[in-house]
Parts: C-alpha cells; structure tokens; sequence
DNA sequence: TTGAAAGCGGTACCAG
DNA sequence: CTGGTACCGCTTTCAA
C-alpha cells in the first residue's frame, strides 16, 4: 500500500496531526519540523488522500464538467480551459458528454453532484424547470445560458452579430439568411435576438432558416432551404452548419463568395482550413472555459452571495474569405 | 445537508448496516426490509458518497484518462468512447489533457492517480522508463501504445497500411512519401514499419519526410518537402497533417489527387468535408475508448492475471477522393 | 437476518 | 507549537 500520514508520522517522529498541518497550514507549525516532516513525506513519496480529506471537510477537490457534444470541436477547447485553471488550482475534472440529450443530462448531473464541489454545465439544453431543479443540489455554473439566479458566464454575440451583420451590409448585401441551430440553445435564441436588433435597423431583411442540428449534416440539410430563401448572404448558428452549407454549395456548384456569402460562429480550427476559408464570429471558447471555472471557485469560497453571479466575455468578428463577399450581381 | 445513510436508516427503523446491506447486497436482507429501505431512501433522495465507500472499499469509483491533446479530433472520440463505457459501470472519468508534454504527463498520472481505480493512458508521449515509473502505482491501460508488461489496446494499423499501399501501387504509383508524426509516437513508429513492410516487397520506394507536429500546421510546413521529394503519393502520419498538406498544396495550386495523392489516417470528421474529400485510413476511435475501459475494468476485477493484458481493434482504409488517385502523366 | 462497533485516511478542535 | 481525540459517511466483521 501507499504511505499514509500515519507512515510519515511516524518516520519523522511526529503525530499524525502535525503532519496533516506541516502540509496543509504550514504556517502553523514550527519551520524545522515543518521541514523535516516535508522532507519525509517526499521520500516516502506521499500523497493525501482526497477521498478521506474530503470526507472531513465537506470538499472534494473535484469539478464536473459536462458538456453537450464532445465532437463539436467547440467543446473540447472549452474542455481545455476548465481543465487548465481547474489544473492551476489543484482540482480536478470530472467530465461527461450528454449526446445533445437533455435526459442524460439530468442524469448526469444527479449521479455528479456527490462527487464535486461544483458543476460547470455548458450549453444546457435542458428546460428552465429541470435546470432549477438540479442546480439547487450543487454549486453549479452555467456556460452559454443564462437563467435568472443561477451563476453563469456567456459570451455577448451582440457586438460580434452586429460586426457581422455591418460587414455584410458594407459589401452590399440587402438580405440575409440565418440558419437557425437548436431551439433549446440559449445561444441560438440570443443569435437571433442580436440579429433582429441589427438587421432591422439598418433596413435588412433577414430570412430565418431551420432550426437544423448543429452539426455539418444538418448544415447540409439546410443548404437548399438557403439557396430558396432568395439571400445573398447567411448567417449560421455554428461553424459546422456553416461547413455544411459550404460543402453542399460546391457539391450544386453554387460559388462563395461569387452566389452567396456564408458566415459561420465558432471559429472552430477548421472554418480555416477550408478554401475559401470561412469568415466566423469567433467565441472565446478556452476561456469561456477559464471564466466559468474561476466564477465558481470564488463561488466556493465566498459562500454565494447574492445568487447570480454573472461574468461575460465577449465574441469578435474573424474574416477570412480572402475572394472578398460582395452579393453576386443580378 | 443531503441525506446520509443515518438518515435513511433512522426513517426506516432500522441501523445503518442494514440500509448499507439493502443498497449495495441485497440478497443479504429481508425482502420487506430491503424494500422498506430502498423506497425510503428513494424518498429522500438518498445518494451514497462515493468518497466515503472509497475510504473503506478502497474504491473510487473514477477512472482517469488522459489524453495528448483535446484539440485534435482524434481525442474527442475517444474521450466519448471511454465515457460512455464507463457510465455503463457507473463510474466517472477524471479527464486531463497533457497539450503533448511529457512532463505534464507525469505530474498528472501522480496527481490522478490517488484518486481513481485506474488510468487509461492515451498515446503517451512518455519515454518507456517514465512509463514504467508510473504505472507501477496504479493499474493503467495504455491505448495507441504497447509496452512489455503493461496492459494496452492498439490499433492494428498493418492491414490498413498495407490497403493503402496497395491501393496507390494499383492506381499507378512507384514512389510514395510518409509524412511523419512525432518521434515519440509509439503509432507513428508502428505506421512507419508497416509501410515498410508493406512497399518493399512491392517494389515501391518509400520517402520518409518530418517528422512534424501531427497538427494542421505541421502538414502546412511539411508540404514543400514533399514536393521536392519526387513522390507522386503521400500518406500523412494523421488527417491533420493531410489537411495541411492539402491546404498548402491548393495554395500552391498542385492539384490533388492530380498532381499528388494524399492519404491521410484517423477518418476524423472533417476529412470528409473538405473538396475533394481526403482519403483515410480509419481508426476506431470511440471504440478503442470502450475496449480500453472495458480490458481496466476486467483488470480491476481479476486482479491482474499475467500482467500483460492486451487487445487489438483494426483499422480500416476509407477511399474518398471521388475523382481517383492515379499518379501524373511524366 | 439484523445490530453494534471498528475503522478507512484525513482534519479540526481542544488541551497542554 | 504540538499531541490527543472525535468524527466525516460508509462498509464490514462479529455476535446476537
């Protein structure tokens, strides 16, 4: 077995509670025993227990995460940055992908809310009813929704959208399509808001398309749509919509940016990998990631105090298509 | 507070033993008891604490899993395939992401592994002594990596490499490059030795070229190699690699596959997006998660027979270039 | 079949 | 500044 306190304790001639505070409060131990019981530890190569720790101090070290589709390469970066900053402050990450299926999610959350001192939930799908209900069990931290009372962290799509929507207007463009994503996205509901706000000022029409999957087939699936809607111009809900579009567009010989322009959110590493590469609303998403875990360690510490924390970070336009995308000529 | 097995047990009439006895043995326990218990601790909502059943059982319940980096779309798949494995057995994924760093790797197994079961270790970047180091504390299964005596699962990349051969040798190609990963990629060791194997007794010369990053990138850098190393195929350590060359060759306007032939391997998702599509050699990956999971489980039950558990998952060539691969007129 | 009691490995409180 | 002791929530003998 593993060395214990007790092994180091007794190595170095102490009780076990003075090596408990040689490691955790140093401050409150004599510096030379301090120092030799450290050293002890580090020869007998010990390591604390988290499970037992926690079970005296009501903390146990861990953060959930859990995520709505690993294959999203939105995700994983996210992934990244609660992973990092967790790492900083010596926590873990429990993670766990629900498939887009807000059951699982519930389910998810249940069986990981005794096991960490707080979640980090990430584009929730799940209804306002059932996110109150689980977010009263656990410390928990919304990423990309927003529910009165619970803490969260979003990204503002308003100023990106409206970069977005000027870009487009600059080059010409009268009408615009937005393929929408996942009704149950807060994201999605939010890119709409933003874009009604900018469209219709600046006297744009703006054609809703879908609501699609969020994912390159149903980008594929909306293409037709798109190219009857009668637009010069679309918005997706994500960059893999957008994808989806770019590729069913070549496959009916359909130029961008000659026919139509395509602009996508994200900026998932492939939107530039793709010729001509993709103009994206790019999201933060490491550090949406970073944010929200920060957020909830001071939750942890400073016992939540009004109960809606809010932190915001925010989106910013990436153009890419090197051709330009002015409306095609009629 | 949330309900401790005290509570369920003062509900119920009973001692804590017996609601112990009702929940995780309950063939141990009346039959009217064991139902009392149970719907009693369903009423309250009762969820044991893992950490504690650990203390004694020694069991933590989690697993660790790490991975060389989440941003390549290899990993996702996997970190989904493992996940889902390990819900079925009602464990928990501790997930860390080493960004292709060694050193990193090392201070996360000591970090992870006082608090998990067990670790999967996906394609360790590790030199073997470090390797050995480590995994003599807690029991780990290696994936993408095969090491005498410690448990792993692998791809066997030799029958798909040997399908890419000779799918170029029958499109017409004498002289084939290899776009190499990192050095201390055990698959990319593997991949190099079954292309020899596979294009020498063909007659086929083989052009070793990097070794790059396996990132978008390195392919980008290593295009211009390739051009001037007089191949007129070339198959890349991963997709990403591919997708750079591709990138690089579009930019350069060396048509693919008319100029060039490019292979990839993993069959990530985007290798089918981009024009023409990029033909790969497939990897298993969500299912080289599930295996992994399933052999450390196995592991943990039977205590470790022989001490080099091992299982294999294949890989499969992908053709997709729709427009063929034959080598250029000279 | 059930209950009492002893820990698992730590931490925290209280004396000294 | 240090040691003794109780106890976190659960499982597991050992008796009854």
């Amino acid at each position: 077995m593993v060395a214990t306190i007790y092994d180091v304790a007794r190595a170095a001639g102490v009780s076990p509670s003075t090596v408990s505070r040689s490691l955790s409060v140093p401050d409150l131990v004599n510096a030379e025993t301090r120092l030799r019981v450290q050293q002890i530890a580090a020869e007998l190569g010990y390591r604390p227990n988290r499970a037992a720790r926690g079970l005296i101090t009501g903390r146990t070290g861990n953060i959930g995460l859990i995520v709505t589709d690993l294959s999203n390469p939105f995700f994983p970066e996210v992934v990244k940055g609660v992973q990092g900053r967790a790492r900083e402050s010596d926590y873990s990450v429990l993670l766990a992908d629900t498939g887009e299926d807000p059951t699982v999610e519930v389910g998810l959350i249940r069986a990981l809310c005794k096991q960490v001192d707080g979640i980090v939930l990430c584009s929730s799908r799940m209804s306002e009813t059932d996110l109150r209900g689980v977010t009263g069990d656990t410390l928990t931290v919304l990423l990309n929704r927003r529910v009165s009372k619970v803490p969260a962290v979003t990204i503002d799509n308003a100023d990106g959208i409206r970069q977005a929507v000027a870009h487009l207007q600059a080059l010409g463009h009268h009408r615009v399509g937005y393929v929408a994503g996942p009704r149950t996205s807060w994201s999605n509901r939010e890119r709409l808001r933003g874009l009604r706000a900018a469209t219709t000022p600046a006297g744009l029409d703006l054609v809703e398309v879908g609501a699609v999957a969020p994912t390159f087939a149903g980008g594929v699936a909306a293409a037709d749509l798109v190219l009857s809607a009668g637009v010069t111009a679309v918005i997706a809900y994500n960059d893999l919509i957008a994808l989806g579009l770019l590729n069913r567009f070549r496959a009916k010989n359909v130029s961008v940016p000659g026919d139509i322009s395509v602009i996508g959110v994200d900026d998932i590493m492939f939107s530039e990998m793709v010729s001509p590469s993709l103009t994206t609303l790019a999201q933060p998403k490491e550090q949406l990631g970073r944010v929200g875990v920060d957020l909830l360690l001071q939750l942890l510490q400073d016992a939540d105090p009004s109960g809606a924390a809010r932190r915001t970070v925010t989106s910013q336009l990436v153009i890419r298509s090197s051709t330009g995308t002015a409306p095609p000529a009629r």
